[in-house]
DNA sequence: ATTAATTTAATAGTAATACTATTATATTTG
DNA sequence: CAAATATAATAGTATTACTATTAAATTAAT
């Protein structure tokens, strides 16, 4: 892809201070993908990222209110980046079942780092979302934190894909659940794969989580 | 279901010193469930579940070495008895199409209380599966954990509905990722019915969740 | 160019958490 | 009944997640 001069647009909403708005913004956000991969959600804290970045604690809090807000964030900037894709990799496609296993693929497949956006590492952050977002919205405040708009991007991307599914079957009763399980169900499998390889049957190179929900999907939709 | 005398049986790597065997333990398990319902996980201290049981912090630490740990000790409760249901539910039944209905309709419908096992509030116990559990292996130490049989029962379960599916279709290539998908996404449907309406289709009074998983598994096993 | 306003950074501190170590009090057992 | 063991309570520590305050740097205004 050639250089492209777009930006993922995130939600005032999500943050203190935009941290795309500053050289120090931007590291926070770069370091804290690496620091969050690499140490895990739990021991991940803004003392170590101040550390890390060369600045300390209390500029971390200027941004974001707390580590949860800015996993938040992370979590928007990957939907907003993932919908992106997904109405790149189907424009002026017609066919829905064709745009339905475009998207499948984006969604279950192994993720290709995306030179268009310097500063975000996709293959980490994938990562994280894999491994921690689920944490973004299982607790005691997920119904406040509905209405302050933090889960759009992730519906937009289910609410997108549904019509896809309702393109190729309009009488199909269930393209919400469809669509959320297949996204939820991919990364689990690939979380499994690695740590529970007994839940799922993964094998190496031949890419059968994509082929399983490929399958899983068009039989649901006959 | 008239009275029996069993007991789930839980391994001994996974607890300190064994809570059914004091009143203080069944206290602390019973508790528990209570406190991380209500507080939620994150909120959830032994402090203030020593306060709750008139009791203190450091007489919970003999029992659990940490909160970590009290969860995983429930989450194996549940999945034992889960496994323990299926098996009651599907036993002398020969046909496999009965016995995945059956397994299905325990892993996705709600839950009723349970009178054979007193001290456990099993509808409590699993909206803490279907909020908290996920946290139970996201974390940095899943391999030491499920090397220690942190995740057996878990595993278990999958396996002998694996099985029933094998039954049904002896050729079917992903019977694993099947199950996990059914049983991770069916709580994941009921968790977002509540909280994130619109990435589900779920109809109050419907029981629509059981009938599309089992809808999308006959058809993956056509 | 100098002062004022504003933004940014650093320091120091606090309340709460997750545990540990120690001591005190029961209970059981030989 | 003494000794051993189990249980409970107290007090303390290191870390975390923040907040309040002050200091320094940058920008804007006159």
């Amino acid at each position: 892809m050639e250089n492209l001069n777009i930006r993922i647009q995130i939600s005032p909403t999500l943050y203190a201070k935009d941290p795309e708005s500053s050289e120090l913004g931007r590291h926070i956000i770069c370091k804290s993908i690496e620091m969050i991969n690499t140490l895990g959600f739990e021991s991940f804290t803004f003392k170590k990222l101040g550390e890390a970045i060369g600045s300390n604690e209390s500029s971390v809090y200027r941004y974001f209110a707390n580590k949860h807000t800015l996993l938040i964030y992370l979590v928007n900037w990957y939907w907003s980046w993932m919908d992106y894709k997904i109405v790149l990799q189907t424009a002026n496609i017609d066919d829905p079942k064709e745009k339905i296993m475009h998207a499948i693929e984006l969604l279950a497949a192994d993720i290709k780092q995306d030179s268009d956006f310097s500063f975000i590492n996709e293959v980490l952050l994938n990562k994280i979302i894999i491994m921690e977002s689920s944490k973004a919205y299982h607790n005691k405040d997920i119904d406040i934190e509905n209405e302050k708009g933090f889960f759009k991007t992730y519906k937009q991307v289910v609410h997108r894909v549904s019509e896809f599914v309702l393109e190729y079957n309009p009488k199909f009763e269930f393209p919400h659940m469809l669509v959320s399980t297949i996204i939820e169900g991919a990364h689990n499998q690939r979380f499994f794969a690695e740590h529970l390889p007994s839940l799922t049957d993964f094998k190496e190179g031949e890419n059968n989580i994509t082929r399983f929900y490929t399958n899983l999907v068009f039989n649901a939709l006959k």
